[in-house]
RNA sequence: GCCGACGUAGCUCAGUGGUAGAGCAACUGAUUCGUAAUCAGUAGGUCGUCAGUUCAAUCCUGACCGUCGGCACCA
């Protein structure tokens, strides 16, 4: 006698174990045509499946956010018995739903080229037109196993296989055609609709894992309807203008070429947002306590074999060798063992921690060549690193000014939102359990006292310890790490680093690894796509274009672009023999988030005609107060903070 | 590194087994024109590199390099 509670909180009962198609019925027909899952006591199951006790049920329709996760894994399987009518012989594996749409992973001798999609697709309406139901059954493991194989489906008994023994092992059929699949799925295949796309093909290994094969993925985004997939293959397209690599070549600000993979060329743009950024830095870091420091870029491989690079990570190291000498040499990959034999010099005591070295590091690391990614994932970068040496009691603090300067940076550069991950021990690491126990608690409790939430990201932690890692996202949704914060109890021992505590002892520091950029070169990366080039005045690396009308104005143009410029505004002074029109709309196609138009008008009253990137007003103003009001708008946020000081006095 | 696609002028792209074109940009000249493209002319490419097939290769084949999309990797 199942007693059923609606969302409305109305309680209809039933003599007997009901299915959820019936409930739905027995409410209305409007829902019975529009209820295609249901959500019992908080679990998504099928329409179809049967209440045998009393709960809390929620109708699932087009409307709700799950009706699209399944929408999407539907639709995998819709394109999994597509491939299979149309490629006899093709093994399926997994096909799961993911943000935006899905995949399927098949093995097949030939990969799936993108010429094949016409054909899966036009094939995946048809089986969606057919409107086949999905039905479940459950089967015994071993029949599972002996079902699959006879198929030739040896990836699905593969899966079976390592199922735990309690999981109880289901199969969905549409039609004719049946998959292993833990559901829930929708009622039937029609209910998927037709706004689905094929995006793109790719190479994905078997369980994830490199050594085994490689199999054909075919990625799909699917929606509830067509103005959905309009707007999202729209949102696509706008996204891809705000390529870095686009706008990077498009504003001139840097160039990769083969001669030095992945590594950048920085023009003259490129480099001026690259310093203003940079100098931003110094100022931050020196505020907070850093000092700074540099370290050599080539150093002995026998201090790497000490830290213990040259074990774990000698393949991504550049080397270089002298003929004169029998000596190899490692172009530094991270700044850490640098920093600890400055902090080796002499004896540190006590007093002197927490002792922050910042470095502005350039680092070379080979990554290997499909990791290659714009200036986002390069083989030479600076990162803007600094190292806390302190003791076990100043982690938390530390650790709190951190986020706090991160946050504040962050902010500054238009990113009020990143996601925080904290990274655990990794399978292969230095240190024993215990010194790992005691780093990540420390760690862990030091992101309590400063408040951070995170998510976990286990086993991904450095080979010497824990991390926090910030992560910023791109124009097209990829995350990537920018920030990191990491504990270190173990380099300061390999390298035997010591200071001497209040008691006379002698004591090994923790080590705080930790950045903001992270790499210039991967923030640069991000920034740009955030602003899609159309930076504040602060960062803009060409801030005002003085353009002139007519030549007359020429001697005064000049003058306005002399006076900008010792205000310490980057200033592009335009008196090319064209009319303004076209100087208006090749310095808006720079992103020049000023344009000063200098006319006779404006030469005799000793004025500029000031115009907003993206804005069509003019605003008359007289030089002297133009160049005052620019400056001070063109100010780093950092320093248009009032100080304590100033506003103590 | 693995799977797939791609590589033609500075940029965006077209094209063909008989050694290449367009638009924009560049350069020259004319134009001095008040807020997103003034007109005309000129110049510019061993078609990614190296082999092979062919009477003949930018085009076909192979290797390599690079780029792109994923996967794996990311100290």
């Amino acid at each position: 006698m199942p007693a059923i509670t609606l969302p409305d909180g109305s309680v209809r009962t039933f003599d007997a174990p009901v299915s959820g198609t019936t409930v739905a019925a027995a409410i209305g027909p409007g829902l019975a045509r529009a209820a295609l899952a249901m959500k019992v006591d908080g679990k998504l199951v099928d329409l179809s499946s049967v209440i045998e006790a009393d709960a809390r049920v929620v109708f699932v329709t087009r409307k709700d956010e799950d009706a699209l996760e399944m929408i999407r894994h539907d639709c995998a399987h819709v394109l999994a018995e597509a491939v299979q009518e149309l490629f006899p012989g093709t093994q399926v594996t997994i096909g799961p739903s993911i943000e935006n749409g899905f995949y399927y992973d098949f093995a097949r001798n030939e990969p799936f080229t993108t010429e094949d999609f016409a054909a899966i697709e036009a094939k995946m309406r048809e089986i969606v037109g057919r409107n086949a139901a999905f039905e479940r059954s459950v089967i015994d493991r071993d029949e599972g196993i002996a079902f699959f194989e006879a198929k030739g489906e040896k990836y699905k008994a593969e899966l079976i296989r390592d199922l735990p023994g309690t999981e109880v092992i289901t199969l969905y059929r549409q039609g004719e055609w049946i998959d292993l699949c833990r559901g829930p799925h929708m009622r039937s295949t029609g209910d998927i609709g037709t706004a689905f796309k094929l995006m793109k093909v790719a190479g994905a290994y078997w369980r994830g894992d490199h050594r085994n094969p490689m199999l054909s993925r075919i990625y799909g985004t699917a929606w509830r309807d067509q103005k959905e997939l309009d707007a999202y293959l729209h949102m696509l397209e706008e996204a891809e203008k705000r390529d870095h690599r686009r706008i990077g070549k498009d504003m001139g600000l840097f160039h990769l070429q083969e001669e030095a993979t992945g590594s950048v060329f920085w023009h003259p743009k490129g480099w001026k947002l690259y310093r203003t950024c940079e100098d931003y830095m110094r100022r931050r870091i020196a505020g907070d306590g850093y000092l700074e420091v540099k370290t050599p870029q080539l150093v002995d491989r026998v201090l790497w074999e000490k830290s213990g690079h040259w074990e774990k990570y000698r393949e991504h190291m550049f080397l270089a060798r002298v003929d004169e000498e029998d000596k190899t040499l490692a172009l530094k990959p991270m700044n850490c063992p640098g920093a600890v034999m400055i902090f080796r010099q002499g004896i540190r005591s006590y007093r002197e921690l927490p002792l922050r070295l910042a470095e502005f590091g350039a680092c070379h690391r080979y990554e290997p060549s499909g990791a290659l990614h714009g200036i986002m994932r390069v083989r030479s970068f600076l990162q803007d690193d600094a190292h806390i040496f302190c003791t076990e009691d100043q982690i938390a603090a530390e650790t709190v000014k951190f986020v706090e300067l991160l946050s504040s940076v962050y902010a500054d550069f238009g990113f009020p939102e990143f996601r925080v991950k904290f990274a655990d021990r990794p399978p292969t690491r230095a240190g024993t359990d215990a010194t790992w126990d005691k780093a990540e608690s420390s760690l862990k409790e030091a992101c309590v006292t400063a408040g951070v939430k995170y998510e976990l990201n286990p086993g991904e932690g450095a080979f010497y310890g824990p991390k926090l890692e910030f992560v910023l996202r791109d124009a097209i949704g990829r995350d990537w790490q920018c920030g990191t914060l990491q504990l270190d109890f173990v380099l300061p021992e390999r390298l035997d680093a010591e200071y001497v505590a209040e008691d006379g002892s002698r004591r090994r520091p923790v080590m705080l690894h930790r950045v903001i950029f992270g790499s210039m070169e991967r923030f640069l990366g991000i920034l740009i796509e955030q602003y899609a080039g159309r930076f504040p005045l602060w960062l803009a690396p060409v801030q005002v274009a003085v353009a002139t009308i007519v030549s007359d104005a020429d001697g005064y143009a000049t003058e306005v672009a002399e006076a900008l410029r010792r205000a310490g505004l980057s200033v592009k002074l335009d008196l090319s023999n064209q009319k303004i029109n076209a100087k208006v709309r090749e310095h808006s196609l720079q992103h020049v988030p000023v344009i000063a138009v200098v006319g006779r008008k404006e030469a005799e009253q000793r004025t500029v005609a000031l115009r907003r990137l993206g804005g069509e007003a003019q605003e008359l103003v007289p030089l002297d107060e133009a160049v005052a009001r620019l400056a001070r708008e063109a100010t780093a946020p950092d320093l248009a903070r009032p100080t304590l000081v100033q506003g103590a006095a």
